[in-house]
DNA sequence: CAAGTATCGAGACTCCGAGTATCGATACCT
DNA sequence: AGGTATCGATACTCGGAGTCTCGATACTTG
């Protein structure tokens, strides 16, 4: 087994549930959409019981992030200097953004968090707070900076996903790092 | 309670509704948020009966559009030039989305968009076309790089208030605009 | 003033999804 | 083989979107 088995309980062990689960989320998002992506119809895709996704995860938001977090993977950061840095991470968070099912599902999960704070936090604490970290650390940025350049990339992406339903186009990608990489150059730039 | 019986449009029995709905809807979600936000509770706090409110409107969606359409009202489009076209627009939608339950609603109905091409319909025509034309007309840009400075204000904003609560600080409003303008400053630009 | 009419208010109703609870079945570890 | 925790199935509560009916009301017109 590939993936670290640490202090596993006596009893029947997790087989590889969530990877289905997480398979079945964006699939069944990206053919019904986010609303009618029921727990029940994903469980349901991922061959499992609805009961064995709520023991799992204490709400069908904590599930979306928890599958978005793995779609994401980690943040390239291998770069020659800053600017290159952040082009590689916006086309890499705008690929992703643009596989099946996972524009829809940020989208989804990003506005349901808007009238929940609990999935806000849970939103803000596992998906963006570990990727902002690690960009204060590769860009050498302060936390409100790097924050910024989040609310950037991201919310431009999204706000394209969630108004035409089709990720963002190359061609404006390119356009977004042209705009982006100027404001975040070294130098006399504002404070 | 008291029928408060002002003043009276023509017509059959037309009471000014559709204002006091308006108001309701933004203190309802500005006090409850987006999903606690009923249409039931949203009723009850305009004085009329939920019926009412489907008799006007055909969803929730489409209300919360109505209702965003009238708090942004017309965009200000009178400047020396565009980069002062640009900037008081970018200053209006900011100021706007950060009063009471604007940016709520605002986020709430483009998550429920996401997954409901009705209502994105509804969002794209009703909400943003009117914008969108307006702002080809007084900036002379093509369609596309309209919607991508509409994408760029729009989804900044958003992003920081669906992750925060809060609407963008003055200085970061501040470094949108030093970062949107030159993008868009006449001369060789990119297509 | 009276009649006509369209809207309003109240509330019951259906539909559906989130999340909970129960219990027998099962698959893994020791 | 046996112990044990998870799994599957299923029934359940709760709440909101949207529909429908009907009596009440308020406005317009003769």
């Amino acid at each position: 087994m590939p993936s670290t088995a640490s202090a596993r309980p006596p009893g029947r062990p997790r087989a590889g549930v969530n990877a289905k689960v997480f398979a079945a989320t964006l699939s069944t998002v990206h053919e019904l959409g986010y609303a009618r992506a029921t727990v029940e119809r994903i469980a349901a895709a991922a061959g499992v019981a609805k009961s064995t996704v709520y023991r799992r995860w204490p709400s069908k938001g904590a599930l979306i992030v928890d599958c978005l977090l793995d779609a994401f993977g980690p943040a390239p950061l291998e770069g020659a200097d800053r600017a290159e840095i952040m082009s590689s991470v916006i086309h890499w968070v705008a690929r992703t953004i643009g596989e099946p099912g996972v524009g829809d599902a940020f989208a989804g999960v990003f506005s349901d968090a808007v009238s929940d704070p609990a999935l806000r936090e849970i939103l803000s604490a596992r998906l963006q707070d570990p990727y902002r970290l690690a960009l204060q650390d590769a860009l050498g940025e302060p936390e409100h900076r790097v924050l910024f350049f989040i609310d950037v990339v991201v919310g431009v992406l999204l706000h394209r996903m969630g108004m035409t339903g089709e990720p963002m186009v190359d061609s404006d990608i390119a356009a977004l790092v042209e705009m982006v990489l100027p404001h975040f150059a070294e130098g006399p730039g504002p404070t």
